[in-house]
DNA sequence: TTGCTTGCAAATGATTTGCACTGCT
DNA sequence: AGCAGTGCAAATCATTTGCAAGCAA
């Protein structure tokens, strides 16, 4: 097994907190979703890592959900997307290819994002909404899709 | 049938222009959208018209969709909701409940949208991105939920 | 040994599709 | 007549779950 890593240590604390084992399948789904540095949809990721079982890691990664470790995202497209939770990287946003559904991290700068959280409180305010967390689709053709 | 609406009038145009026919099962799913006021769930709108044979509910919001007329909303929860696509409204984002699902629109000013616009292209053309439009969804507890 | 985990196979459930029939045009 | 549209039932397919066996504390 690798030498634990400062994320490593942060998903052992997240799950053991949901009295949940870091187990060696999913050390191999966190190492895998770090990797590549993007949204996975399940089958890239059983790529990336062949040696998990399919409704393990559809397990694992639901249940990771549930811990704070592990973000689900849903577009259109036939599979979700899978991320590790803003937690446990830094607040962004998502660019969508509408061609390929690939799927980008992209951050913007505090002051935007300050702009925004106060104009979300207010407009959900307007609608007895208590807003919690907010997500920014920008949806558009990737470069391999121009 | 009900009078023409300046909606129909516009659905009509579109779906024409998809070579569909406006036909009353069409006039009742855009009316269910219409009368609810806010995104639903296929459940939902059957309910709204329980003339509306599932298959052919399903079947036409998908060619609608197509044609523009409709829009398909997916956040996670067991069903999609649908909604009047932004060119027959317009441009808005959603305040969508995190406990019972429930989903309503909200409009941000012009000012913040040009902000926004602004801001998603420079990121967007930093990754190679050709940004087409954008999503914004606001998650939180409706006022039901509290 | 107790209980979390896992893999396999089977189940689930939203959505889609084949097909025969209906109804515009 | 000719083809778009509809309803029913069956099919699809991502995801979930039951269960028996494996493994860590």
């Amino acid at each position: 097994m690798a030498p634990k890593t400062d994320l490593d240590r942060a998903v052992t604390q997240r799950l053991a907190e949901s009295d949940l084992r870091y187990t060696s399948g999913r050390q191999a789904i966190v190492t895998g979703l770090r990797v590549a540095d993007r949204p996975v949809t399940l089958p890239e990721l059983l790529d990336l890592s062949p040696d998990l079982a399919q409704s393990s890691a559809y397990r694992n990664l639901s249940l990771m959900e549930n811990a704070g470790v592990i973000r689900r995202l849903v577009h259109g497209g036939d599979h979700a997307h899978y991320e590790l939770a803003e937690e446990l990287t830094e607040h962004h946003h998502h660019l969508i290819c509408e061609s390929c559904g690939l799927v980008r991290d992209i951050t913007f700068d505090g002051d935007l994002e300050q702009t925004l959280d106060t104009a979300f409180s207010r407009v959900a305010a307007s609608e007895g909404f208590l807003p919690r967390h907010h997500a920014i689709d920008v949806y558009g053709r990737c470069a391999g899709c121009r």
